[in-house]
RNA sequence: GCACCCAUAGCUCAGCUGGAUAGAGCGCUGCCCUCCGAAGGCAGAGGCCUCAGGUUCGAAUCCUGAUGGGUGCACCA
């Protein structure tokens, strides 16, 4: 239960930093009441972090170095004024004034502890914030061809953007899952000739895939269902008869792959946006007409870009997108020489409407290989929303298999890329999930499908696992009541050894480490904090060798309660933590 | 030629809105199972945070430039 402290700050203990910090924020604000400080300074770069040499205290403030200038004050001074009022609150034991101006502070005995009964209590919510204040988010990703399978590159980018955004979601944003499907452009005539192709070949006919068609195995059945759907209708029939169906049935069944696939992965998405829609409805006219009221629409003539002049290259009138007044490097074409639409216009459409439909803010997770588009597609959501609505892209980068060591090579020409399908098979969803995310967005990632399935530290995802298993492991065995609200009512003041507290400590960074994560929209920051949580929990588990005053059971019943909430806490934060990814928790490893 | 991303231990990589003595895993050296799961843990060695300037009380972190690597560069999506 919240209680009250004299200053009215909340003491649940579920963020002891944001719990120090309203402190510290409070103290500074009364100095300018009583005009020791002067009013009305900018407090937000005033941090309580924890200090990277814990011998230094549990927490550190930077308040008076950030506030010394604005208030022309030496640092020293702010810092012995605000380290004697702090001193007098009964939540910290002592301050002291470090270095340049730092204060250190050292929380009274049990604080840190007080976090594990709440832990227990918010159960797989605890961390769950609002800092995002219901805002609506827009996380497009995949977003692949619906031309074939997905293959490892698409896995990474639906793995990254599911967990971006059960972060944003867990962190108090309404957030929308959405996948673009390209179904309006000219590879989906390529699709719909290779499934004729298909089509042929299940009436018997010999059939060669020429250059610019797809040859993959997956269009197989997809040709034979379009003849038992229409029997031998569309056999040597021209194009006009039968294209627009093709299309049609083609994308449908592509989609249906994709989703399967998807799905294989745990991901679904909320909604599917067809670039299509976008035609013959006046949504592109739309769209560029919003951007010629702005003045931001011409007609004019492009350099060429210098420094490798295509064979080809000739100067041609095309209507333009003056980008370059959002920060693009040039200005880009939306119309091709023959009238048609570019890729390019349906994109911003396609974004006028996510704009349109009132989200706050839209997250673009992308391949590395569109890196070139990021400028433009910027530009041209800031020009619609007239600055208002932020567009951020994430770009991964590729991902490099490797079996037993050795490069696993991939060729899309010889149709011997690897699949989404082929990785989830080999090692499992919760595996692919975790791997995907233990490098950051935008560095390149190994994946090996060994040291993915091994069991040893080596693989990040057992270590995790293995925790969280351990914990269940010494449940079962204990001889006392091991439910939740029996723990969270257990005498915590006895974990006072310094690996135990390590322990806690770090289950109490949780809240931070989620703010960070999805402030900064990198979901890899959990994975890491997993695996360091999951090491101080195997530290813990281990300093009881030596030391069996440690071992979590113990012979008296006040003795192994706290213990076991403590490693509950622990255990309910990796699972939290894996809900976020995506990755199902083991209860044994066996 | 231009734009974007990257450069941290021998290797693969973390590093919070700029904070104190820069971290982890692998590999290397030496330890710890009559004991809750050794599928684990502890300790040691290993660094000019690519280089040069700048901003700052303070820079791996921000800015500029250089070097080295990746990606993309008229109407293809």
């Amino acid at each position: 239960m919240p209680v009250l402290n004299r200053a009215g700050t909340r003491r649940d203990a579920m963020n002891l930093f944001a719990e120090i910090k309203t402190l510290v924020l409070e103290t500074l604000g009364a100095m300018a009441a009583e005009g020791v400080l002067p009013e009305g300074l900018d407090l937000r770069n005033v941090s309580v972090e924890p200090p990277r040499d814990p011998s230094h205290g549990d927490m550190a403030t930077n308040a008076a170095m950030v506030l010394a200038k604005p208030a022309k004050m030496n640092p020293r001074a702010i810092a012995d004024e605000l380290s004697a009022r702090l001193a007098t609150d009964d939540r910290i034991a002592s301050v002291e004034v470090a270095g340049p101006g730092f204060l250190n502070l050292r929380l009274a005995a049990g604080q840190w502890q007080r976090i594990i009964p709440s832990v227990i209590a918010a159960g797989t919510d605890f961390g769950r914030s609002d800092m995002g204040g219901g805002e609506k988010v827009n996380i497009e990703f995949v977003s692949a061809n619906p031309t074939g399978p997905l293959h490892v590159g698409h896995t990474r980018g639906a793995v990254f953007g599911d967990a971006l955004a059960s972060l944003l979601d867990f962190a108090g944003y309404d957030v929308t899952r959405e996948y673009y499907i390209n179904d309006g452009g000219g590879q989906v005539d390529v699709l719909a000739r290779s499934v004729y192709l298909r089509y042929l070949e299940a009436h018997g006919q010999k059939v060669a895939f020429p250059d610019g068609t797809y040859p993959g195995d997956y269009l197989i059945a997809v040709g034979q269902a379009l003849k038992d759907r229409v029997g031998d209708a569309y056999v040597d029939q021209p194009e006009d008869v039968w294209l627009q169906d093709v299309r049609l049935s083609s994308t449908d069944a592509l989609l249906d792959l994709i989703k399967a696939d998807l799905a294989a992965l745990g991901v679904t998405m909320d909604h599917w946006f067809s670039e299509k829609s976008l035609y013959g409805t006046g949504r592109i006219e739309d769209a560029l007409k919003a951007l010629d009221d702005k003045g931001l629409i011409y007609q004019g003539t492009l350099e060429p870009p210098k420094g490798k002049l295509p064979e080809d290259w000739e100067a041609r009138e095309q209507t333009l997108f003056r980008s370059t007044a959002h920060g693009d490097d040039v200005d880009r074409p939306v119309r091709k020489s023959d009238g048609a639409w570019t890729y390019f216009a349906p994109d911003i459409a396609y974004h006028y409407d996510k704009i349109e439909r009132g989200y706050d803010q839209l997250i673009d997770v992308f391949g590395a290989d569109h890196g070139g588009y990021v400028k433009r597609m910027k530009a041209a959501v800031s020009a619609l929303s007239d600055g208002k609505v932020p567009l951020d892209v994430k770009l991964c980068q590729l991902v490099k298999l490797y079996k037993n060591g050795e490069p696993f090579k991939m060729s899309k020409r010889a149709g011997t890329f690897v699949l989404l399908r082929d990785v989830v098979n080999e090692v499992g969803r919760d595996v692919t999930r975790f791997m995907m995310l233990t490098r950051k967005n935008d560095a390149p990632l190994d994946f090996d499908f060994d040291k993915a399935l091994e069991q040893s530290k080596d693989n990040p995802v057992f270590y995790v696992q293995y925790a969280y298993a351990r914990v269940n492991s010494v449940m079962s065995k204990a001889e006392i009541a091991t439910d939740d609200a029996t723990l969270a009512k257990a005498d915590l003041s006895i974990l006072t050894h310094e690996a135990e507290l390590a322990l806690v400590g770090k289950i109490a960074e949780w809240p931070r480490l989620l703010e960070t994560a999805a402030r900064t929209h990198e979901p890899h920051r959990i994975a890491f904090y997993l695996y360091d949580l999951a090491s101080d929990f195997h530290a813990l588990w281990n300093r009881g060798n030596d030391a069996p005053e440690l071992r979590f059971l113990q012979d008296d019943a006040a003795a192994t309660a706290p213990r076991l909430a403590l490693i509950r806490a622990c255990q309910l934060v990796i699972g939290a933590g894996l809900g976020i990814l995506g990755v199902t928790p083991m209860n044994e490893m066996r």
